[in-house]
DNA sequence: TGTACATCAGTGAACGCGCGTTCACTGATGTAC
DNA sequence: TGTACATCAGTGAACGCGCGTTCACTGATGTAC
């Protein structure tokens, strides 16, 4: 109604986001946005710079779902606490794996100092920190148990949105990877 | 120097090669692969039907070698060859992430039936059935410690490769890729 | 063996698509005096 | 309070790109008699 949209670069995020949610990171491009908004192409140069920097907005705004997604419940022992936060990431990244290749795998990889901002991965760290704590696994396997869980999930999601499982129906992927995210924490307890 | 090329079709198959090796399977178009060839972009069509035709075709022949690049030395005990095995395949999609990308995660996932015929399938699967065979392995969990296998080395080397270990020298992620394997083969193991 | 002819395997030009981005512009908004 | 003017936030048209694919074609090859 008004010739000034208002709020344009927030409307394009949001209709960012739409896209992205189905498409992945490759669906975002400036004239599919902007003819979502009802606008014309370049009125989002009066905002972003260029497309990678919308995209990075997005991101940004997926983060957060991301963390609102993912609740942890505080009265759990650390190892369901693990497992509930393995369980949730692969159930995310199942329900918007579009977002998530925005996240984690689009066309930059986060370095490893901006990871602290990434709710999964703090979720992750705060749990196998209470592993530690109560003696279950070892201080000097922490580190490389990071990666053998977020390994574990990550590429079981892959295998079932784009990869062998994706053939399976949802009711028999899930049982999967529940075996999935528990040979993760059995594989790095203390033995 | 022939007007007619001799084998048009093995040498866009071949160039097909060059370009995913680097570029994944959107590296692969008619256009590119026809003026590496120096063939006009329409000759591919006298040999593949269309682009995804021809993408197959690559993806066989990728298949071929990474069974060659994937040797199973036969006198191992069934844990040491699976962890043989999934170091196997972290090596070689660290390796060859190109590749990687257009037999597994290309524009279709493998069909459960056609996994027989996928190399790194076919050594995963004969070293759990040895490990069912030693007793170490429940023979009900063999079914889905397949997939958590399998998620875990892809998982890992997609962190590797596109995710937050991408920042580390290879020297400091193979350790860390040892560790996942580990755990991965601890995680199934009969209790 | 020679030759007519079918077929095969290419060519060059073009179509239509969607993309990111730039150009010159204009109407709406806000502000200084 | 009114008004001149700067600035802001859009528009519409266009450029150049690479893509898959189709069209009508032509030179090379092989084969039947």
């Amino acid at each position: 109604m008004a010739y000034h949209h208002g709020d344009l670069a927030q409307a394009l995020v949001d209709a960012g986001l739409e896209v992205t949610r189905a498409g992945g990171p490759s669906a975002l491009t400036i004239r599919e946005v902007t003819r979502r908004v009802g606008v014309s192409p370049n009125a989002a140069y009066r905002h972003f710079p260029d497309r990678l920097a919308l995209l990075r907005a997005v991101s940004s705004a997926i983060e957060q779902r991301m963390a609102d997604a993912m609740p942890v419940s505080p009265d759990q022992g650390p190892v369901e606490r693990l497992r509930a936060v393995g369980l949730g990431y692969v159930a995310f990244e199942l329900a918007e794996p579009g977002w998530f290749s925005v996240c984690f795998f689009g066309d930059e990889a986060p370095d490893p100092e901006s990871l602290n901002g990434i709710p999964p991965y703090v979720a992750l760290s705060e749990s196998l920190d209470m592993l530690v704590h109560a003696g279950l696994l070892r201080p000097e396997a922490r580190r490389s148990a990071t990666w053998s869980c977020w390994s574990m999930v990550h590429g079981f999601a892959e295998m079932a949105l784009r990869g062998p499982l994706h053939h399976l129906p949802g009711d028999q992927q899930w049982p999967l990877a529940e075996a999935a995210v528990d040979a993760a924490i059995a594989g790095i307890l203390r033995d």
